[in-house]
DNA sequence: ATTTACATGTAAGGGGTTACATGATTTG
DNA sequence: CAAATCATGTAACCCCTTACATGTAAAT
């Protein structure tokens, strides 16, 4: 249930229209609540009926733009859901699945499907820190960009952590495979 | 679509019943793809539907146990969805949502929330330290167990990363909040 | 005018969660 | 035999994904 909180964040920080919400979230809040324009256009409807935000339909411009702002109501709710503590939730990892089944019935092709998330969480990590050199580098005392360059931090640190898992991971598992020590029953 | 690849694994482990593999996922496989036993039950019936697996019934057993086996289609099935390979998905935080939203409407009271969730991570860290000791003090060379081994250290680093970081943000946090450079508005 | 790009939406379906329902065997 | 426990299953709902559809303005 974080989707609309975190379009209403989005548009607290800024007034914006669906799409331009969707853009924004593929380069900020996206990284930790990926959304799709659909699922933003839907969200945002509700939104409205609920009167949470308002929107405005903008003429002279392209498509039936319209700009979303956050109501009153809108800005309580998301307070109050800060309030509410949750249990942390269990991630998902479908790879882990894959090293499992692998223990069962060998490993086959994943040694390269490894190397190529090892590069993906690679170049996830420097996309973060070219954020952080940019957006970051002169971070003083604003306690909401400290905020930001935390969350940043913590990605960074994610990052960082498959990168290092996944070098280890690759390298033993290159060992079973050489030794062929994992056959296929 | 993870799951029903999950519940192969573990049947190819060790046959079980519906509720054993639901147990059995509380404290293995449950750790990266969580699942409740309604969603075993009917992932279980179209497994068997597919003639992914079969169940025999248990008579003298309590309630209307089944055991289920993996079926050759299965097997193959689970070696060629090892083949294929896929991207990186993306996992939602929203710990990382209220952050950001707090950097818009001020932290309230997510320091408490943090030091919660710092400690649930400690705790989870040190169950993976247990499992560590009791299931792979001597991990030798058998494959399999190394494979499982390496999983578990994902576990633990990501863990790690978790407490870290959380620590290092309950710190940032602590000093805006005493210094009351955060408002309200 | 037609095409391209922008912008908002609809529809179908999948997978997961939660709450509830039912059947069968032990236990007291 | 009643209650507790084990075991399987149903139903409703929610959110997300994917593919498709429609409307409006700018570009050529």
């Amino acid at each position: 249930m974080s989707l609309r909180h975190a379009i209403l964040t989005a548009l607290l920080e800024r007034p914006s229209s669906g799409l331009d919400l969707a853009r924004r979230f593929d380069r900020s809040i996206g990284y930790f609540w990926p959304a799709t324009h659909q699922s933003i256009y839907r969200e945002l409807a509700r939104l409205e009926t609920e009167q949470w935000v308002e929107s405005v339909p903008q003429p002279r411009s392209r498509g039936r733009r319209k700009l979303y702002r956050v109501l009153p109501a809108g800005r309580s709710a998301l307070i109050a859901w800060l309030a509410q503590d949750e249990e942390p939730e269990r991630n998902r990892d479908a790879l882990l699945v894959r090293l499992r089944a692998a223990s069962v019935v060998g490993p086959g092709p994943l040694l390269q499907q490894m190397r190529a998330h090892r590069d993906a969480h690679a170049r996830q990590h420097a996309e973060y820190l070219e954020i952080a050199e940019r957006d970051f580098a002169d971070v003083g005392e604003d306690p909401g960009a400290r905020l930001r360059m935390l969350i940043l931090e913590a990605g960074i640190g994610l990052e960082n952590h498959w990168m290092t898992w996944l070098s280890e991971a690759i390298d033993v598992l290159a060992t079973l495979d050489s030794s062929d020590q994992v056959s296929d029953r």
